[in-house]
Order: structure tokens, then sequence, then C-alpha cells
DNA sequence: CTGAAAGCGCTAACAG
DNA sequence: CTGTTAGCGCTTTCAG
């Protein structure tokens, strides 16, 4: 497994290392037609593959890019990678994907050990518990932008759902069905988007007048679920409609509802955030508010190479996006 | 964004960049105290990070391996790709993962990148249609195995479910519930696998004197699945029983199944390939054929671990695993 | 049009 | 116990 050098292609082409990366690098102008021939056999002939590593050191930069999910099982965090990939495919970039899989010491060493290999950018769905690092990030002026989720204090480029829209638009929709008692259950709102979320919640509850029952909400860790799925079931007036958190939290619900023989949509309503593959299929087909998730990720991936390239224009800022209602039969219309 | 470099730290703490070095090797037998206590001290207040990449040039090692699975779609690979970072985490190697997406052109673009980023091994789950790419990746002795697919003439570590053997057991299973027209839905069987489990389907029928219809073998590429399903149920005698190729071809089918009003099972019972993560939650459950996932990647990364440290023990050979029955209600006794 | 030489940031003998 | 030195494989002036 002996490593072929540009110093081997060099003696076997009868030239100097020199000519030869200038072959490497496409800079033939100058190149008498013969050398570069003898190059290129040697090339073949000895199979010789550079060294990006060490092209990188001398050039400093890698023309690689990472990306950090919170959590890759989410199928918006696999929508997003696919994008991103695909930008920087298309600009001779390498991606590495990294899942933190919701765990913040994870995430501080990924970005430590992606930082380490020299990538030259980063694009992060935080966890939002590493305000420290983030900050020394922003303030080393490393090219870096944050998807899906916001953290404060953090002046940076956000690529994000407008949470508190959507779900202003989620209860609407609940709301012109008839719908009076209308609950969300929610992952522990560590984050922005759980927090915008609950904020838009109340909002439009207000602003349709209809109160603001604490008990409707609930927010616990992902194993919990089932369990405040079935004790939020067994009110003594039990909500109507039901908005989900995310496609995780809807597994759970499934299952809770499964066990709890809630009959959807005619017991209980069904609305969820984020796309689901099985959601077709379900019965009955599950309604969802799906996020852009492909436009999301190649804005994110357009404004990282901005970052790299000194060419952002603007001062950081926040990239909203809308979230698309797909209703389907899991909602039931109580009029 | 100006890079601190090892002479930086040397210089501020007033040893050179060798000492400096030694600390970070953590070779501090003959280091006086107090030297490594300036080398601590240099080192936060530059918040300095070492340049892997240098380290690496010199080391000629990467400590980091790459996966490439042809179709990070399949539950299963995910679940290879978790055992594979979780077991390489332990022994202080990054794990890079890269989706070939079922295009051998992207594969061959994926290993020759990987290389060229000199990891130091590589575990693939191979399209297979790279054969001369492979051939010479063995020829070199690049530590590298191969994961779920075995290809024809190369000589590697192949860790893979006994297909045949799971074949067998399904159909078993069919007829033990009274099943005579068993049939089988999957990809054209471009790679072993799907060879594998053709020929152990033939085999098992011909086993319990089923005889040999050609009609209840489909092959198809994904998007015509749902026609190729449709035409299957549409036979003068349909099957009774349908054993599925993997859980994206399953996907497929069950929107057939929606289409077509297929009862679950009374009309049809249903065995698929793959665990899905709404197995349960779909009605009726489906009936699976799991693959210890995890348990094979953590061999596979056994494997590589080996040979990149030069510890291989035997010849190349075939690690196979045997498959999971995991029978739900989809499954329906004509007895 | 091609080659010599310096150097990217780090490690690894080997002196001292 | 610490510093000097020589590279790892590549790119990049700058001569010729």
């Amino acid at each position: 497994m002996k490593k072929v050098t540009i110093q081997d292609v060099a003696h076997k082409a009868g030239v100097s290392k020199s000519t030869v990366s200038q072959y490497l690098n496409q800079r033939f102008e100058y190149m008498g037609v013969e050398t570069k021939e003898k190059i290129e056999i040697a090339i073949k002939e000895l199979n010789y593959q550079p060294n990006i590593l060490a092209r990188s050191l001398k050039q400093k930069k890698t023309l690689t890019v990472g990306i950090i999910v919170a959590n890759i099982l989410h199928h918006y965090s696999t929508q997003v990678c696919r994008a991103i990939e695909d930008f920087f495919q298309g600009h001779n970039y390498h991606v590495i994907i990294c899942n933190a899989d919701d765990n913040p010491e994870k995430e501080r060493k990924y970005i430590e050990m992606l930082r380490a290999k020299q990538v030259d950018g980063l694009i992060i769905v935080p966890t939002g518990e590493n305000r420290e690092l983030y900050k020394r990030l922003v303030a080393e002026n490393y090219p870096l932008v944050f998807m899906d989720r916001k953290v404060e204090g953090i002046n940076i480029n956000n690529v994000i759902l407008n949470n508190r829209l959507a779900v202003h638009a989620a209860v609407f929709h609940f709301v012109e069905h008839g719908h009076k008692k209308i609950a969300m259950i929610t992952r522990t709102p560590k984050v922005s988007v759980r927090e915008e979320r609950i904020k838009g919640y109340f909002e439009a509850l207000e602003h349709h007048f209809l109160g603001n029952d604490v008990e409707f909400l609930r927010t616990t860790e992902l194993e919990n679920i089932q369990h405040e799925f079935a004790r939020l079931m067994e009110l003594k007036s039990p909500p109507t409609a039901l908005l989900v958190g995310n496609d995780l939290v809807l597994m759970e619900v499934l299952k809770g509802v499964k066990k709890g023989r809630v009959a959807i949509p005619k017991q209980l309503s069904i609305l969820t955030f984020d796309e689901v593959n099985f959601a077709e299929l379900y019965d009955p087909p599950i309604s969802t508010i799906a996020q852009p998730a492909y436009e999301m990720g190649t804005k994110a991936a357009e404004l990282l190479l901005d970052q790299i390239n000194g060419k952002q224009m603007e001062e950081s800022r926040d990239y909203l996006f809308e979230g698309i209602l797909h209703i389907r039969e899991s909602i039931a219309s109580l009029k």
C-alpha cells in the first residue's frame, strides 16, 4: 500500500515536481504538449492520487464544510443535509455531516473536530447549549450559519421557519373547523423553535378568544410524550384538536393513540409539524405543516459560501421561511 | 480569523515548538511541571487548536475512516452507521459518512475523495458496479470491508445477512399458516442481496412443493413497484402472501395497497425485509424480517480496525448474520 | 515553457 | 528535561 507522490510522477515523467503540480492544477497554458502527455501517462501508470491533506495545508483551505445537525432522525435534517450537499457539490466543496444526537457535549466535540480538520465553514442546527463556544466562533469571524433554531444573543445568520406564523395558521385552521379545545404537545422548550411555537400558540388562542388553558399545553421529554398524551386525553374535558411538535413526537403520540384507542379524527383531530414519510399511509392520513427544508438548506449553503468568500453583503439576520399546510383526513370538522 | 499555530504557543510559553508538541501528545514524563503549566496557560489564552491536517500529513495517518452507503434512506443504513460511529468513537477515530444514492458514479467519486483525504480505511455498502475500482483497492491492500452486498470476484471481508436462510424462514412461516400462493416483490437484482433472496425464494418454494410460478416474482425499479404490485393483484389467481424486498419497496407496496383497496391481511398477508419505524403503527401492524444491523455494523468496524492495525488474523471471508422474524398481524392464517 | 527552493503546521529522532 | 533539525506532500514565486 505504498503511497505514490507527486515526486514519483515527476521522476517517471522526467520532469520536476512543480511541473506536475502545474499540470494537476490545470495550468497548462505554457506547458509543452509533450510534457503534458508524459505527465498524463505517468499519472495513469502509477495510478497517482494527489494528497489533499498536503494541498490543504499549503493552501490554507480545505474546500470542505461541515454540517452539524442536532438530531439526524428528523426528516427535516436529512432534507436539509441533502440540499446543502447538492449545493456545495456544485461548487466543488466537500461536505461532512455530523449528528449531535441532541447532545450538547457531542455537538461541542464535533465543532472542535471539524475546526481541527480545518473545514472552511460550518452550518449548525444548534442544540443551543454551547453558547460560549458559538460566541467564540462568531468573535473569530468563522464562517457559520445557524438553521432551524436561534440562540439568544448570538449575532449570526439564521435560516428558520416562521414558527409563530405557522402555529397561527394551524390554530386558525382548527378554529375554522369548529374546534375550541386545541391542545399542543411538544418537547421541552430548550430551543427557540419550541419557544416560538408556544408563544404563537398562546397568541393564536387569545386572538380567537379561546382562553388560555395551560392544561392543553404539554411539554416534556420524548420518553414521556406517551404518558403526557394519555393524561391529556384523560382530562374531564379533553381537547378535540392536537398540534404536534415534530415527527418524532408524532411517533410517540401515535403510539399513545393506539394504546388509548383514541379515534382519529372523530375524537381527536391531529396536525403535526414536519413532513412524515407515512403521513399518507396512516389511517387516517395525517395533516402536516411541512417546512420547505430543501429551500432552507440551499439558502443556508448560499449564505455560508458567501461568508467563506468574504462576500457577505449585509449584516447577519434571520431568513424566515413559511410552513406549508397539508390538510388531510386527520382533521374533522365539528360544524 | 487568524490561525494560531504551535509556534505562537511556544513563543508565548517561552519554550520551543517541540516541547509544546510533546505536551500536546501527552508525553510529559520528563517535562518540568512549570514548563507544563506555562504551556497550559499559553494554550488557554491563545485558544489554540492543533491543526490536524499538519499532524496527519506528518504521521501518515488521519485516524479517520469513511463509510459509503448505497442509500442512506434505508433504515438499515442509518443503524449500521450509528454502530460504526459508536465503535470508532471509542477508539479515537473519526468517521465520515457518505451517501452514494444508489449511484455508482457518486460512489466512485466518494471513494476517490475519501482516499484523497487519506482516510485510514473504508466500509462500503457497495452499489456493486465499480468492480475495477474495488479490485484496485483490494490489490493495494487498502483496509476495506463490504457490508450487506457481496461483489462477485472480490476477495474481501463481507458482513452480510444470510439472505437465503431468511427467505426460507419467511416462506416457511407463510406455509405454516396455510399459504400456497406466495409472491415476492423486490427491486431489480443488480446486487447480491437480491439475487440471494430470489434464489432462496425459489429453493423454498421447491422445498414445499409449491411449484415455481414465475408470475409471483416481481422485480422492478422503485418507480414501478406500485404498478407491478397492481398487476400482481390483478392476476386471475392472485397471491395470498407477499414477501417485500425492503423498507423502501414496502412504502410503494403500501401505497398500492391503499390505492387498490387491498385488505391486509384478509386478502393478502405481508412480510417485509428490514425494520420499519411505523411497522407497529400501521393498521394492521406489519410483520418484518429485521436485520441485526447494529451488530453487523459493529462487526464490520472491528474487522476494519484490525485491518488498519495489520492485525487481520484470517483470510478474508463472509460474516453471516441471521434475520429476525417479527410476526405481527399483517399475516393471516388460512387454516 | 520548466526547475529550484522555500514553506504550510506539525512530529520525531537526536543532541545537549 | 528541552531545543535543533529534518522532513510529511504539496503549491508557489521566481529564475532561467
